[in-house]
DNA sequence: GCTGGCGCTCTTAGAGTTAGAGTGCTAACC
DNA sequence: GGTTAGCACTCTAACTCTAAGAGCGCCAGC
């Protein structure tokens, strides 16, 4: 059996949760304090020592306490953790927030980025809605001139993305209006994904007389198809991670800032979870990327309509409070989604 | 007379530009292998002391080297600092970064604040442009449902702004579109600064029968004028001045930080030297932010058909290659300006 | 006005020492 | 067999001391 017994499990957790508490090894005294000394520090030394043979735990140096490792960590996450709700003064500050109206849709994003933030004092972050899995409500064209054209793009619920794409010819106003009123007509309604092979679809069987107009309007809705927002993603409050004591490490905090610099190392991680149900949770190293070993990764998608639409989280020290960090996330997720719908 | 003996100045201009180099304070024997030893070291240091009474440069203790002070790099700044041109394959190196097309605004805004980043290794920025004084080129209102409008303005260079606004009651499409004719007639090519008090004017003088349309045009354009963006910049690049050496201090950093993460605070800064024509400089305390009286901030505004827009700019360590930082900005600057124009 | 020389100060790195925390092991106890 | 008390051992962190080195200020002499 792979297991652990009762008393592993007890103290482990203590273990965990103190070292999260006070940033200090644990020692075997503690822990049996922590039990009102119902074992002795010996019976918990014993314990300790085989949690560290199957490495739940390490010792930093010889005479020092025992810390937590990364599958430590987890099994505590996994079947120590105790269950956490979002306490009710939380969960009213998020609500307070999202009371008033908010501008638009990025204006919400990064409320909710700093919401996170400010509520787990970490790195919150929101990825950009999906747009491909909404529903097309309205194009819009506009000529720039020289050549250019500005389409802006709104879907069911209000989520516009705007481009400004080159032509091989000028298009006269009222030829960009049929277009436009072609467009309207036709996609009203359809997923953003299914366009492009309706369309292609459209123009095999177009009449002579209407292929041209179809053909335009391919074109540009190819060059502009908005597509590119799953790549952005808000990020708050990174400054909190620097402010924990294990980032007093130049080293450290210079390479977590490496990768809070470059926003598509965090999409990526969050990708790598996407499809998962549920809140998800990456230890230390068990995102592949060594520059935030150091640190943990707390995601869950949001949903438009039942529809995974992006993904939003908390990236904090490996040291953090989970059972916290967790049902925050939790909440938020499930907050921003619903605010996505009323938005319509 | 105020001002510094011609050794003087050549001492204080070695000082800075070594200290900027090799981090460490400079002493008097430096110097003079500098200068070939043309004056021997305790000469030197005769004119250091002068220096150091009128406050250009201090000691950190009482057997290092010489540091500059604020004062010291204002006037190395002002006096010393070699002319700098923008190299050519920097200047390259922006004109390729410039050449694709980019899609948005948004867009064009973010690789800018990437580009002086990248080419300073300190931390760029970009304000978004103010959008008041632009003209006007349409507006697009699209109801969402539930009594919500969204609407869409597009400036006569495409930038576009959206806003959903809470209405009082449900307007039908017909008249929406009524509203819309109108309003895209009425305010064509004019200011967005003029639209507002142009539109109290026509409510005035209008007969009965469009006073109803008038009012509910003028209601949705005071709730979702867009003036807001001006409250919105772009930072990229923090990491670079993480990695510098004086910032291993865990105090300065935090501090840094905090500030890099409310970004109101930059923005302040930047007002308070809008205004001004070409590159701005301000020098450790020289702005009154405590917080990152370790950096210095350079910055220029940009301008869209000779109107200044917004201002961009490089936060940097006080410790920093002033003339190749201040002819970037100068540069970029422009770039930026004339492809916010070349976008019309 | 410039310079060589000398004494002074302060930092930094290294070595040595000590107190304290915490462990591992063993032998005895229940 | 599980539990515990006791003790030796190890390692760290903090402190002191010392010596080397960098750089200055000052002064006397050129």
């Amino acid at each position: 059996m792979n297991d652990l017994k009762q008393r592993q499990k007890d103290v482990l957790r203590v273990i965990v949760s103190t070292y999260v508490k006070t940033v200090n090894p644990v020692g075997s005294r503690t822990i049996a304090k922590y039990y009102q000394n119902e074992f002795s520090p010996a019976t918990i030394r014993n314990e300790m020592h085989d949690l560290e043979e199957r490495e739940y735990i390490s010792q930093p140096h010889t005479s020092a306490g025992r810390v937590p490792t990364d599958k430590g960590y987890r099994y505590y996450v996994d079947h120590l953790m105790p269950e956490s709700k979002v306490p009710v003064h939380v969960a009213a500050l998020v609500a307070r927030e999202y009371r008033e109206r908010i501008d638009n849709m990025e204006a919400l994003v990064e409320r909710t980025s700093k919401i996170l933030s400010t509520l787990s004092e970490q790195a919150g972050f929101v990825v950009f809605p999906v747009f491909e899995e909404l529903a097309f409500k309205r194009i819009e064209l506009t000529s720039l001139g020289h050549f250019r054209l500005l389409v802006v793009w709104v879907t069911h619920n209000g989520f516009i993305q705007d481009r400004v794409i080159d032509m091989k010819e000028e298009i006269p106003e009222v030829e960009l209006e049929r277009i436009s009123r072609f467009l309207n007509q036709e996609l009203s309604g359809r997923l953003l994904a299914e366009i492009e092979p309706y369309l292609a679809q459209k123009l095999e069987r177009a009449t002579d007389a209407l292929r041209a107009l179809h053909r335009i309007a391919s074109l540009i809705v190819r060059d502009s198809f908005p597509k590119t927002l799953e790549r952005k993603l808000s990020v708050q409050g990174s400054r909190y991670i620097l402010e924990q004591p294990e980032f007093k490490d130049w080293e450290k905090s210079r390479r977590l800032f490496k990768i809070l610099d470059s926003k598509e190392s965090l999409i990526d991680l969050c990708h790598a979870k996407a499809g998962s149900v549920g809140v998800q949770i990456q230890i230390g190293s068990e995102h592949h990327c060594d520059d935030i070993r150091d640190c943990s990764l707390i995601t869950a998608q949001y949903y438009v309509d039942q529809k995974p639409t992006g993904t939003l989280g908390i990236l904090g020290p490996r040291r953090m409070r989970y059972d916290q960090t967790i049902s925050l996330v939790d909440f938020v997720s499930r907050r921003f989604g619903e605010w996505l719908e009323k938005w319509i």
